[in-house]
DNA sequence: GCAACCGATTGCAAAACGCAATCAGTTTGA
DNA sequence: TCAAACTGATTGCGTTTTGCAATCGGTTGC
């Protein structure tokens, strides 16, 4: 891993991590759109990451320490790609740069509603998110069951844009 | 300025805006360091950015509406940068992730003595260092003057952290 | 057996980057 | 008065990164 850089500087280091334009997708669709593995980010991706470059970024975010990679039991050629505790607590960072982008940039309706109800959602439903994705990546026993998780919250508000647009359009 | 998306993603979307290794620099220049000059800009950086990419990325921000420019009265060839509020916003982004590259990366104590002080004062600092910038960069009506300038605060935490480096060193 | 799928790797052209030198106009100061 | 320093850039050039398509060897399901 390089270790050379370019200032001590916080917001330089975090760009160093992921001041590019594909590093934070990959983490985004695996936090909000639970992919695991090299094909699921692929194909998954909505827009649309090359191959070569997504093995680049996943190398690259292991060896940040970002990512950790394990064999699937179900499949000998399968990998699992989990978050670390570094990934997982970039949440609230990924809830203000929706916010913020909802709020300056040409967002769609549907691409953007996760982004709206996380922000309302506030801190609390960013802990509640981070300790669902530590009990998915890191093992951790899961905390106060019952509720229903985030993510499903998220998506359900997805599909129901979705589902009304369809509907409006017909 | 482009009008092609990957997609309207707001944190795709956000990424287009500042995804490379530094539009955020600059702002941050700008923002903390309080620099409004091309050259304050050149010379001040400390992660050395060439005077080609300044040139470029200011024209970007320019675009993206980041940043204005205008004539300084005070030297026919000097032009003076402003943020604009969809910058200023970026305050709570910035903060944050200050406060993540402190856990979670080799920064420097005096390079991240702002970012702490400006974590430990939380969303109440950030709106008061908001109206500050609007009232330096927009012109808007002064709020509340009396308490010191969010910006002398940080300043002055890092001028200590140099103080007590150096007397140590001694 | 064989098609589909697995995580990549390779080749290649285009774009972006990093660096140094340079530009024309403006201001400063002796 | 006139040169030096400073203003916001621009140019040229070699290196690196990106984007895209094709392909790889191995695995699995049918």
């Amino acid at each position: 891993m390089k270790t050379e850089h370019r200032s001590g500087c916080p917001i330089n280091l975090s760009l160093e991590v992921f001041g590019d334009r594909w590093s934070l997708i990959i983490l985004r669709d695996m936090i909000f759109g639970g992919k695991r593995h090299f094909r699921e980010l692929l194909n998954g991706s909505i827009e649309g990451i090359a191959s070569n470059i997504l093995a680049d970024r996943l190398k690259r975010l292991m060896e940040l320490g970002m990512l950790t990679k394990a064999d699937d039991p179900s499949h000998k050629q399968k990998a699992i790609y989990s978050l670390t505790e570094m990934a997982i607590t970039l949440v609230p960072i990924m809830a203000h740069l929706g916010a913020w982008g909802r709020v300056w940039l040409p967002v769609s309706e549907e691409l953007s509603i996760r982004a709206e109800l996380l922000e309302k959602g506030g801190p609390a439903m960013w802990e509640q998110f981070m300790d669902e994705l530590r009990h998915e990546h890191l093992g951790t026993p899961a905390t106060v069951p019952g509720r229903p998780s985030v993510r499903a919250t998220l998506q359900a508000g997805y599909e129901a844009v979705v589902a009304r647009k369809a509907s409006t359009a017909a």
